[in-house]
DNA sequence: CGGAAGATCCACT
DNA sequence: GTGGATCTTCCGA
């Protein structure tokens, strides 16, 4: 079996989109303390560089938080939000172009106990509560700007082969919080397995 | 240099 | 469904 074999480099300098579809269904591994943390990656969103306005590198912007995004396809992208979220993106495509894939949701494979004791939660955990939220993600694996430019082939955040899904499992739908992005909010680039229950939040149909 | 916004999450009604 | 928390980053003046 070689669900735990990361993927190399070359899988992430595809499309943005074709990127993100196959995204779906592969483990994000996190080894921490000496513990292996696994989620499947079952809901990631597509962002297209300069063209896209809800994407960091609309019109072309480079910033010093978002200098990763313009980096070769295969390393991360962490950055912060509302003063107290973290969340991570795999650079995709060509050195320049600012493309990025978010991933948004996981459905935890291994450490969940360990994973759940990094989120904050009252009642029993429920599916989705571990990492069912782009921040929530970040939470679980305790993933932060320390992470941002680093690979994703290898290292002590990596993807791997997982279980790959059927493009006819995958439900494409507007992005999640973008209201502001004019035309780009209704463009279908955030990609689920149809059916999961580990989302950020119901899918239509 | 100040103001405003933000690829979110949680608690409460 | 609504509102508050919380603070870095960015842009305009």
């Amino acid at each position: 079996m070689g669900r735990y074999r990361a993927l190399p480099t070359k899988f992430f300098r595809r499309s943005t989109q074709e990127v993100a579809a196959d995204l779906l269904g592969r483990f994000l591994v996190r080894d921490l303390d000496g513990e292996r943390l696994v989620l499947r990656i079952v809901e990631v969103e597509a962002y297209l560089g300069a063209r896209d306005r809800a994407s960091h590198a609309w019109q072309g912007r480079r910033t010093e938080r978002n200098r990763s995004l313009f980096e070769e396809g295969g390393v991360a992208y962490v950055y912060f939000i509302y003063g107290m979220h973290y969340c991570l993106n795999v650079v995709t495509g060509r050195s320049g172009n600012g493309d990025a894939v978010l991933l948004r949701a996981g459905e935890p494979i291994a450490g969940v106990e360990t994973m759940l004791g990094h989120r904050c939660w009252r009642r029993s955990p429920r599916p989705g509560d571990v990492a069912g939220g782009p921040g929530k993600l970040c939470q679980a694996l305790k993933v932060d700007r320390g992470f941002d430019g680093s690979p994703l082939s290898h290292g002590d955040l990596r993807i791997t082969e997982g279980e790959p899904v059927s493009p006819k499992v995958v439900i494409a739908s507007p992005r999640i919080g973008i209201g502001y992005a004019g035309e780009a909010a209704t463009w279908p680039l955030r990609f689920a397995i149809e059916g999961n229950r580990h989302v950020s939040r119901p899918l239509p149909g």
